[in-house]
DNA sequence: GTTAGTATACCGGCCGGACGGTCTATTAAC
DNA sequence: GTTAATAGACCGTCCGGCCGGTATACTAAC
């Protein structure tokens, strides 16, 4: 991986303001701090708070999408693919909790400006879309994404997340489900 | 207990201007003329911010614990009872659910100080360990559960929430899985 | 039944600090 | 020397929280 941009190394430091302090922490003269730099020198990158919030939602969007397609086309068979494609960019085996970068950008946008999700909205459009013409049936899709997106936020708000061999098997029982066999 | 209702007005209050501008806009201010009175009678009630959103918290924990005792109690099979109780709590039939104080309070409290969901995390362990002895495989009650809260955020941020017949068949799959016949 | 005392509920001005954003100066790169 | 990038002082506003004061209601002594 090249030497991050500029760009980046703020948004990093964005992500982990929110991750260790929470979104109504998220302040210029906090970030800037945290990425050892200036003020000014990060209102020169981002212009105004919901330009920074919504670069987060975007690079999110743009990483998610990426290991998406990755996982995707790594898999050999048709049927279900996008929808464990989802399951695994989403769903974290265990012990790594599911990233928090990408939890960061999320409740920084919902906080700040609930409008800026919705370049989200949109890859969600598709992404569903993708699930349902899978080859499975739809509903059995549906609950395996849904279960994965329930699993991500029980990790990210400490729900009660399941660990261990229960982990395992509910993760294997979406692969199920996204294999047609529910 | 009957609560003294102006507390509840206010707390009203509070959830419909998160709901309604987002949980930044989230002041005594902004609260206290949502419930047409004065700052100085606001923090009569509420001494601090985190004082009200824990009392926001608090409130939905005890709603949600109500509902979800209240379906279980009318459910006339023993097996998988308490995921049946949770999956019919979180997930609404279809259009709008009154989940709005979940919403409110929930995103309240991680915009404001994330240490405040503890009660939540608390009741979720006792839910899941009741999902867990529900006489059904455990995975299958997780699953039906977690995808029980995939739907409530995705109808939350307009993630693609599935709507019309989809929606009917996801419900009732989840129905099954929470009956052990996944 | 009036008076004094006390508790509850509420009002709204005020302060100090934080925050978003602007502006000008300075440095680095080529 | 021009441009990209950074620095940091500064400004107006907003926000959390405090405080002095008010109104009502209840109690009890006399």
């Amino acid at each position: 991986m090249a030497r991050p941009s500029r760009r980046d190394v703020l948004l990093d430091a964005a992500e982990r303001i929110v991750r260790d302090k929470g979104a109504n922490h998220l302040t210029f003269d906090a970030v800037a701090a945290e990425a050892n730099t200036s003020k000014g020198g990060l209102l020169y990158h981002f212009a105004s708070k919901d330009e920074l919030v919504a670069a987060m939602v975007e690079r999110l969007v743009a990483s998610f999408d990426g290991s998406l397609n990755a996982h995707a086309a790594a898999d050999k068979s048709a049927t279900g693919r996008w929808t464990r494609a989802y399951v695994a960019t989403t769903a974290a085996p265990d012990g790594r909790s599911a990233d928090d970068m990408t939890a960061s950008a999320l409740l920084a946008a919902v906080a700040c400006n609930p409008g800026l999700i919705e370049p989200l909205r949109d890859r969600y459009r598709v992404w569903r879309e993708a699930a349902a013409a899978d080859g499975i049936a739809p509903e059995d899709a549906l609950i395996a994404m849904l279960a994965a997106d329930g699993l991500w936020i029980a990790d990210l708000l400490g729900f009660a997340p399941p660990t261990g061999e229960l982990r395992a098997r509910l993760i294997e029982r979406m692969g199920q489900l996204a294999r047609g066999a529910g």
